[in-house]
Parts: structure tokens; sequence; C-alpha cells
DNA sequence: AGCTATTAATAAGA
DNA sequence: TTCTTATTAATAGCT
């Protein structure tokens, strides 16, 4: 068999890709692995993660242990449920108003149904630990630093309003670049990190939310 | 001299480490390569993220381009009616901003305040490596960005008010654990994933200002 | 926290 | 988008 001569991976500087197809390619295949080296994280730690991203186009993807909900929620402060298990159908409907959120958990739940399936997995509960030095906590701080940060803040957030001003007089246009359109960008196909998972579209607008399976690791591509 | 004949990597199987302390160097390292493959999305592929982790011992880190309420806005479909410069294309900050993410976002502000008492020029610019435009001072950033990282501070500032207000009604410190039971609990210091980049950078609880970094990329230990 | 031997991720190319 | 392959990058086990 005549093999191939491949370049092989070739060492790249990191710096935007220009290419808009290179760039594309580029954002898939990392999403996958930073997806995937999330999942090992939780699984590997019995680490909580939450992870959303947005494509260059728009799209949004999401990635979550439990969920994505419980995880932002927790951050967010919002009262936490004794299990991860509760917080899924607790928080989905304690705040969420919008249709919109309702099926973008509607997909993240269908993803996690599909990863329950795949796997039969769980993770447990932590347990608490002093963590390193520079993760020492501010409670420590002296008012008098913290005031004057907070003066300092004000300080430089006048800068920055300035520097807008002088810009926006400059004349500058503001090309609304980032506009995604709004909040609903579409997406579609799940992302397979593992080679063999099948890409079944979602059905469209369910009656109602699927019944909260215990999480596991669960990946969501914006799907309305 | 005598090599260390170390054993290297070896490959390890995707399960729960058992081993206390192993499990918390593992999620050290590992949260620290997800953090930079996540800024190295946001730079070669012009992505936006939002990341949040609970390591098992319930501390809370983010990492956020721009900034994780953006992101987790946008995501959860909130409008942006407090934006006064910009369209409601981009996201607000409407919602609470989350410590952490403040806790991060003061770090910054704190260096960079410390960067313009040294360089006692607010408008000249810092040098800097090349390929890493996100660590390019406020007065480089374009416009958008600069929108967003407003808000972002004036957000921030109404945190730190009410943090000092707080204080000043308790009126002192806390005992310095860093559960999460509340709202605040803090770290202090960046992650400086990069094995080059300097790491004794961060005395224990300086009075004095944490470590070079600048605005648009971030991650955050636990701050308030 | 630093060090290497290895494994794992991935840039190119098809 | 998926598969292969040559390389670079991440990191497990130790100190």
């Amino acid at each position: 068999m005549v093999r191939k001569p491949s370049m092989g991976r070739q060492k790249i500087e990191i710096k935007k890709i220009e290419n808009e197809d290179s760039r594309q390619v580029c954002f898939s295949k990392r999403r996958a692995g930073l997806f995937k080296k999330a999942s090992e994280l939780c699984i590997l730690c019995g680490a909580e993660i939450a992870i959303i991203v947005f494509s260059p186009a728009g799209k949004a993807f999401s990635f979550g242990h439990p969920c994505v909900d419980s995880v932002v929620n927790r951050f967010l402060g919002t009262p936490n449920p004794t299990t991860a298990l509760m917080d899924v159908s607790y928080s989905s409907f304690h705040r969420a108003a919008t249709v919109q959120e309702l099926n973008r958990q509607h997909t993240e739940l269908l993803n996690q149904v599909e990863e329950e399936k795949k796997k039969g997995d769980s993770l447990k509960r932590m347990d608490r630990r002093p963590g390193f030095w520079w993760e020492a906590p501010v409670e420590d701080m002296e008012l008098q630093d913290l005031e004057r940060y907070k003066a300092c803040m004000e300080e430089l957030r006048k800068k920055v309003a300035n520097r807008v001003d002088e810009l926006m007089m400059a004349g500058m246009t503001l090309p609304a670049t980032g506009f995604f359109g709004g909040v609903d960008s579409v997406g579609a196909a799940l992302d397979p990190f593992m080679p063999g998972s099948s890409d079944s579209l979602l059905p469209p607008l369910p009656p109602a939310l699927p019944p909260p399976v215990n999480q596991s690791i669960g990946f969501s591509p914006h799907l309305f």
C-alpha cells in the first residue's frame, strides 16, 4: 500500500484564523475537543461544569454536567436544592419563562437522554477541602482595601467611558459586528466527539419537557 | 548529571479518581488545560465562551470571553435594555454579575490601574507580546469591546459598592473558609496556565495588586 | 510547585 | 463533515 505522506500536525500561532472555512473547521474540532476535556474533568474529578460557546457565526453550543442550568444557577447563587437531579426540573420551571429558554432546555435534556442511553454514568457529591494559597478567600481583605479598589475602579470606569466617547466622536461607525440577530440562533446536529454517535435531528417543538432523567454529561447544540 | 527516569505520562482510564489528593491535583491541572483550550478557541475562531467549574471541593472557577455574564445572558436570551450605547444585539449585564466574574474583572481592573500609575499616562500603550490581542491595554481595544467592557464595569462598580456596604455593616472580616454557602468567598489571583508565565507573582494576599493581565479573556478563581 | 516520558489532541490533506 | 497521519501539546507519575 502506498502510504500517505501528510504533513501531519503543524505548529500554529494562536491568533485569529482569517480564512473563514479554516476557522469553521478549527472551531468544530476544537469545540469537540474542549467538550471532551470537560467531560473527562467531570468524570475524573467529580467536578460540575457548564460551558456555553457561541461560534463565530453566532450558533450556541453548550455542555453541562449535571446540566448547564444547575451549574449556572449554582454559580449565580440560586437556591440550590439538595440534588442536582432536582435541579433540572426545579430550575426549569422556576426560572424559565420564555419559550426559547424552554426549547433550549429541552434540547439539552434530549441530549442528556441520549448520553444516558449510551452510558450509564452518574457522578456523586463531593467533599470540600481547603483551597490553594492563591485561592485564598477575600473576606480577609481589609475594608480599606476594598474601598480603595472601589475608587480605583470608578476611576478606570471613567477612563473607559471617555475612551468610548472619544472613539464615537471620532466618527467610528459601529459595524454591528457581532450581531447574532438577537437571541435565537439555530444550530443543528450533535457534536459527537465520540466517533460513532448518531446525530439525529431533534423533533420540532415538543408538547412538554421530557422526564427529568438523571443527568450525565451532556452536550447541546442550540436548537430553537 | 544523572537524568531523571520518570515513568512519563501513563494512560489512564476515564473514571473517578478515588484518591483525594490525586483528584485535586488532576483537577487543577486539567482545569488549567481546559481554560487554556478555551482561550485558544476564542482567539483562533473568534468564539464567545463561558465556562463555569465547581471543583470537587465546591470551589467555583470561571472563564469568560468577553465575560461570563455576557455569554450566559446571551445564551439565556436576556435582552439588553440597559446598554445605552449599543443596539440590542449585544448581551446585557442586566442580570447580576456573578461574583466570580466580578472577581476576575476586579483583578484585571486593579492591574490596569496599577499599570496606569506606573506609566503615569493613561493613554500610553503598554508593551505587549505579539499574538495576544487580548492582553492589549484598554486603549487599544476596539470600540465594541469597550462597550461591553464598560457595561461590565458599571455592574462591577455596583457590586463592589454593595460589598463594601456589606462589610461596613458587618463591621468586620469573616473567617476565611472558602465555602460558597452564601454568595461570597474570594480567591485572589489569576491562574497562569502558561507554564512559561511567572507564577511566583502572587504573594499571599498582598496589599498590593495581583499580577499583570488585561481584560477580555479572563479566568477567575473565586473572589468575592 | 518543576520534570519527562507518553498519551492525546489536532493541523493538514484527501 | 469525516478519516488518516505526522506532529505538537497536554499531562500522569514522581520528586
